[in-house]
RNA sequence: AGGGUCGUAGCUCAACUGGUAGAGCACCGGUCUCCAAAACCGGGGGUUGGGGGUUCGAGCCCCUCCGGCCCUG
């Protein structure tokens, strides 16, 4: 497999399209909300020429009101992946969501998922009184309540609806599974004044696209907007703007700097991501770098390093 | 030109009648197993427009200069 990683706007998609149109692969798409109908602008989703030049999976796939989890997620790519596989197809893992990458590549064995009342529960009582929900899990898992951010409701109620569900103790996999396919995982960055800037310019263009338009009509779904979708960068600050809390030209600078808190946090991760292979490509187009990323891909090919797994 | 008013962190603003400056956002770093473009944790920042004075002590009072805005001519 070839996997990209990295910061929002520095040209993952356009090398990972060109990658995969040299190596005859196929796109598997690391990213909640380029899956969204109805995102393309706010997510940056693929073109139709480029869904038309190169196959894409997990990208549209779905709709606003339907919610999203990278349990379902990490499902449906291992199936993309295996699929291009077996058509004898290279897959191009390529995405900004580092929980999504691994889990493309990994297998984290995400439990099952609890059932809604459960995590509704977990969920309230993790937000309105977070000293119980720690002695609720203290008292079915002492382990896993020393190990839970506690500070954060987001993660005790997940821990809590897991043990309540009966999921059990499950070991941290996040950075110890190994890779399910040989996989050269590559690191696509740009010098950060330069990303500053290219990110500035994508929300520019992104509401001459019609940002705005396209994040009303997503607002106004008959079926309503998931939460998970409604996280999208566009929606919080179009309701900001809808309330009468932002003026109209606050909304690039406010868009901009939301974005260039998400790529601080993707560079955060790569930092941390075991075995990325970083290729800046400078001030160059992306596809400028496709030589040296065929480069790194055939030598990959021929070590036995390749195979290796990933800091244990 | 005269009168008034304001000038505090990159931005917006706080700081009771003078007690050696704080917040939000931005910025920077980190955590991360199914809401992850989320959620959470942590950090650096200001000779308080310049200069002078009063005072034990001034962002706060006085003088002066600079700059912004308003009014008048």
């Amino acid at each position: 497999m070839l996997a990209l990683f990295g910061p929002t706007a520095a040209g993952k998609s356009a090398l990972a399209h060109a990658a995969a149109l040299a190596l005859g692969g196929e796109i598997v798409v690391c990213d909640p909300f380029q899956r969204y109908r109805g995102l393309e602008i706010a997510a940056d989703s693929p073109r139709p020429a480029a869904l038309a030049e190169v196959p894409h999976h997990l990208v549209g796939d779905l709709s606003l009101e339907q919610g999203s989890t990278a349990g379902s997620f990490a499902r449906l790519a291992h199936e993309a992946v295996d699929g291009a596989l077996a058509r004898g197809r290279v897959p191009v893992v390529a995405g900004g969501t580092g929980l999504y990458l691994r889990a493309a590549l990994a297998d984290l064995r995400f439990p099952a998922p609890a059932p809604a009342p459960l995590r509704e529960r977990a969920e309230r009582l993790a937000a309105d009184d977070p000293a119980s929900a720690l002695a609720a899990l203290a008292a079915l898992d002492p382990a896993a309540a020393a190990r839970v951010d506690r500070s954060n409701p987001r993660r005790l109620a997940r821990a809590l609806e897991r043990v309540e569900g009966g999921a059990g103790g499950e070991v941290d996999r996040l950075w110890s599974a190994p890779p399910r396919h040989p996989t050269l995982l590559v690191g696509v960055v740009r010098p950060r004044p330069l990303l500053d800037r290219l990110i500035a310019e994508r929300v520019r263009r992104e509401l001459d696209d019609g940002l705005l338009a396209e994040i009303e009509a997503a607002l106004d779904h008959p079926g309503g907007l998931s939460r998970e979708a409604a996280q999208v960068i566009g929606v919080r600050e179009a309701l900001a703007l809808r309330r009468g809390e932002i003026e109209a030209d606050a909304l690039q600078p406010a868009l901009a700097a939301r974005t260039r808190r998400l790529a601080r946090k993707q560079l955060t991760w790569l930092r941390k991501t075991p075995d990325a292979v970083i290729l800046d490509l400078g001030e160059a187009p992306a596809e400028a770098a496709l030589p040296r990323l065929l480069e790194l891909w055939q030598r990959a090919g021929e070590t036995t390093e390749f195979a290796r797994v990933p800091r244990a």
